[in-house]
DNA sequence: ATTCGACATGCAATTTAATGCATATCGAAT
DNA sequence: ATTCGATATGCATTAAATTGCATGTCGAAT
């Protein structure tokens, strides 16, 4: 994705993120949408923070912020049991993210398409 | 951009922000970008922090780092003259301005093809 | 030669974000 | 009924980002 062999560009690199947005406040970014992910892959909140590397304390607070301003959740959490609890996606927060993931996709795409002519462009 | 009228994702936006990349760090951000755009507009860095609202302090420090780190530069800065100075954008700068927002425009096209069916999947 | 106002920059002060406890709650499994 | 460990949450502490001076520099226009 950088630019030419030698050029001043080639460690450069575009990148992009998606979020989303409710009345121009930012609800889910891109680290988010990743959380929701390790936890549908771990089945807890807590192994999911520690994966991201952020602490338990802000991806608790990031989610419950999130589903507070949409009204809705993304997460279901469970607390009790020997094991302590677990967590899970919900049919909104998995529809969520399986778009997302799809919507990378899609624009990664788009990318690839357009860089080699950006840096071209740019690079001259 | 929203989901359909009525849906529960009718506020909701999807949003997205390019930047540019060195050795995994953010060296241009959107706004960096759009500062650049209104320093070729403005003339001046002082004009352009303010129709942005940031600092000017900010602004300065923003474009000197990326500068820096990237080896050549995108504002060129005069001081003096009764005017006591201006502004503007060297050719990497301006060239590099005009390809995001060739981008930005590829990205929307991606965007709007996507979002009706994105929203519709997740809306169900 | 003087002036004027944008650019240049360090640093203290403020604001915002994130972390790190401490402490409580819950319920499936034993 | 007891236990265990993840979830829940407030709050103090730290860290990072941003702002706000203060003070200096520069040179085209007068």
């Amino acid at each position: 994705m950088a630019g030419s062999k030698g050029s001043k560009y080639y460690d450069v690199f575009l990148r992009y993120e998606i979020r989303l947005d409710l009345n121009d406040k930012n609800v889910i970014n891109d680290k988010l949408f990743n959380l929701f992910k390790q936890i549908d892959i771990e089945g807890s909140l807590s192994l999911a923070a520690e994966k991201m590397e952020i602490s338990y304390r802000k991806a608790w607070g990031d989610i419950k912020k999130a589903e507070e301003l949409l009204g809705f959740s993304f997460v279901e959490k469970h607390r009790g049991g020997a094991k302590g609890g677990k967590s899970f996606l919900t049919e909104d927060g998995r529809n969520i993210v399986e778009a997302y993931f799809e919507l990378i996709n899609e624009f990664d795409n788009s990318l690839k398409k357009i860089t080699k002519k950006f840096f071209n462009e740019v690079n001259k």
